[in-house]
DNA sequence: CGGACCATTGATAATTGTCAAAATTCGTGG
DNA sequence: CCACGAATTTTGACAATTATCAATGGTCCG
């Protein structure tokens, strides 16, 4: 076996280790899912689910980002998720047959792993394990949204930029001598579609939090944390 | 058996047979179900599940009304779900360990039934179908709430304000001579708190609509719907 | 280095929130 | 059934926030 290049058992462990939904699974369970798995790659750009189709699949982000998000009447994008390693989409599909509400494209290069409705499905049925897990996972999801629901109607737009700030630095943050450099996976045109604000707005307020010394931008693509604690504190504002 | 009082068999037909997630029970797994309930009354004003605890059942409402709300840290409170016949609520606790992220009380007279975690969880490993259905509803409720978060931060207010005249309508709507007529679970203070925005705000929208001939108010608590149509375009707005 | 693209800044308009006062509605008790 | 007082709602004036439009400035990548 040749383990440089693309070595099926290292893309198992990668795929499935590090994913929760899977972490209770026994080992002969595990070794039953891998088989099902199927590996893609996406360049930047490229479309990894259309909105409207109906999701044949639960897609885990192996490498590399992507965003999902619905085109509104008016051209404009909005983005619901960023998805990065470990992420995976597509399950709230997997039972019934509704059509996607939102499209998934790469915004790096990215490298997935998914496992068709008929096998997860099959899955569930005969690993009651699994089946709780998968249940555990939907209610955890739910309980989120709840939460977003509630954030994007009741916080301050500096509250909901703290707390992006914050979800980026640990997911996409590397510490350095100085602080936690962020590598962003959005434009800032990006990011005020994810909050849902204006490209403006956001300069705004990113330059105050600038000035008040939080971060220093490097260009637009990286960002460098000074003062985590402000952060958190303005993530907050609430409870 | 005495069936004008709380004759069981009617209730468990009441409380099961109108609810989508058990729908597809078999007459056997139906009877397992039912004798497992447990049956609730509460009055108005009443809490039925309190923030913060670990929710021990899921809770079907089978008469009345309830609110689902948060308290905000400066004392107002949010309303995230309005609960009517035959909705219920703590599904998404039932596996997993986590608080309750929000109250539920009682908006009127209120009667529940409920399965605790314990009697739900070991029906839902024994009976297959019924796993299957849960876990497409909880895949639901995500498509909802995802649904709901886009729609809070790019419909216009009045598209929103639309949304939840027509929900109303469908739940608490008769048909009358000239129209449906609501009989509103929430006051304006309530149904502001419920879309995020000011009561001043939803009153001068609701006036505006009103003028336009949309509706007729009639007192504080009913509304006669005179161009359902116009409550439909207001809502799309988008797509 | 240059050109296209993206981000920032400024000025202004539109929307909503806030505070205060007036009007309406509701429930109760007579 | 009516009337009264409390509670709720509506309306008005104003302040605060954000969106929009336009122009400038910076960044990225060949």
């Amino acid at each position: 076996m040749d383990c440089n290049m693309e070595c099926m058992e290292c893309l198992k462990e990668l795929c499935l280790h590090k994913v929760p939904l899977f972490s209770s699974l026994s080992r002969d369970e595990f070794e039953k899912l891998a088989e099902q798995m199927t590996f893609r790659r996406y360049k930047a750009g490229e479309m990894i689910l259309a909105q409207g189709e109906i999701p044949q699949a639960i897609t885990i982000i192996r490498k590399g980002s992507a965003k999902a998000f619905k085109i509104t009447p008016e051209g404009q994008e909005k983005i619901l998720y960023v998805f990065s390693r470990n992420d995976y989409f597509g399950e709230q599909y997997l039972f019934g047959e509704q059509k996607a509400a939102y499209s998934v494209a790469a915004l790096q290069s990215v490298k997935t792993c998914s496992f068709t409705r008929e096998h997860f499905r099959e899955l569930v049925r005969t690993h009651p394990t699994l089946a709780v897990e998968f249940m555990e996972e939907l209610g955890n999801r739910v309980i989120r949204l709840e939460a977003a629901l509630h954030s994007a109607g009741n916080d301050k737009i500096e509250t909901r930029i703290a707390a992006v700030l914050l979800d980026f630095q640990s997911r996409y943050g590397t510490q350095t001598p100085r602080g936690k450099e962020i590598i962003l996976p959005l434009s800032r045109e990006g990011m005020a579609n994810y909050l849902g604000i204006a490209r403006e707005t956001l300069s705004r307020r990113l330059s105050q939090m600038e000035e008040a010394g939080i971060f220093e931008s490097h260009g637009n693509k990286k960002l460098l944390v000074l003062r985590p604690e402000e952060l958190e504190k303005l993530a907050q504002s609430e409870e």
